[in-house]
RNA sequence: CCCAGAGUGGACA
């Protein structure tokens, strides 16, 4: 039952979206009606190209065919139009969902906050999360605010909103520690950046070399050559590999 | 009965 849905997922990583439209027509032709998963798959992959046009034909395909917008769809939809700069227009499917009875939930949310993040309005994203006080985050939506506050120079924000989460007993991951490394690099706060690079370390996330290697090359850019030395030993002696 | 669709990072360069 999952075989159709599969080969237009298939088709729509590897950004074949003819070929993904093309197994949707084959299924209405085989007389097996397309669900909703269906419909949303293929949307989410014309969306990811970019390809507006033939997801708005898409879209009015899947409600002339009597199906209802899902969460996920509306999820999809959402993304879509943050990550093509239309915050407008994705407050708009926001609005329809709520008139439609159905409620948000954290990845709904966490796509608006990345696009307020990206648009520059992190301070709107921050506001929404403090107006949605039994929003649970996770970390993913975490880390998409933690990344909004770094990118929009609100490393102080990020600091407190770090330490608030973490208190809280949010966990952050091997990417909060990456951003907000990162962001403090940006300041040239190498001392903080270089502390949270060693708590990092502390807790096991092997994959830091890449964070790792940006302070580094920070450090040296810096002309701290000797600081590059000493963090790049201690390094070594967790076993990791900078390039 | 379960199994297909949605959200996050890497500054400087």
């Amino acid at each position: 039952p999952a075989k159709y849905g599969v080969l237009i997922q298939g088709y729509g990583w590897a950004g074949l979206t003819d070929a993904a439209i093309d197994v949707l027509d084959q299924m209405v032709r085989a007389g097996r009606e397309p669900n909703e998963k269906h419909y949303g798959c293929l949307l989410n992959a014309l969306l990811k190209e970019k390809q507006f046009q033939a997801g708005q034909t898409i879209l009015n395909k899947m409600k002339r065919a009597g199906l209802l917008l899902d969460v996920v769809t509306y999820t999809t939809l959402i993304d879509g139009s943050c990550k093509a700069g239309q915050i407008q227009i994705a407050c708009n499917f926001l609005d329809e969902m709520l008139q439609s009875g159905i409620k948000p939930n954290l990845v709904t949310y966490t796509a608006l906050f990345n696009g307020l993040c990206k648009a520059n309005e992190v301070d709107k994203a921050m506001r929404v999360l403090r107006e949605l006080t039994d929003l649970d985050l996770d970390t993913v939506a975490f880390n998409t605010l933690m990344s909004g506050l770094c990118d929009n120079s609100h490393v102080n924000a990020a600091y407190d909103f770090f330490v608030e989460m973490t208190n809280k007993g949010h966990k952050a991951d091997a990417r909060t520690y990456a951003i907000l490394v990162g962001g403090l690099c940006k300041v040239k706060r190498f001392e903080d950046a270089e502390k949270f690079a060693e708590e990092a370390l502390a807790k096991g996330f092997v994959f830091e070399v890449a964070i790792c290697a940006t302070l580094l090359e920070s450090l040296c850019l810096e002309a701290r050559g000797s600081e590059a030395c000493t963090l790049m030993s201690r390094l070594l002696s967790h076993d990791n590999i900078p390039d």
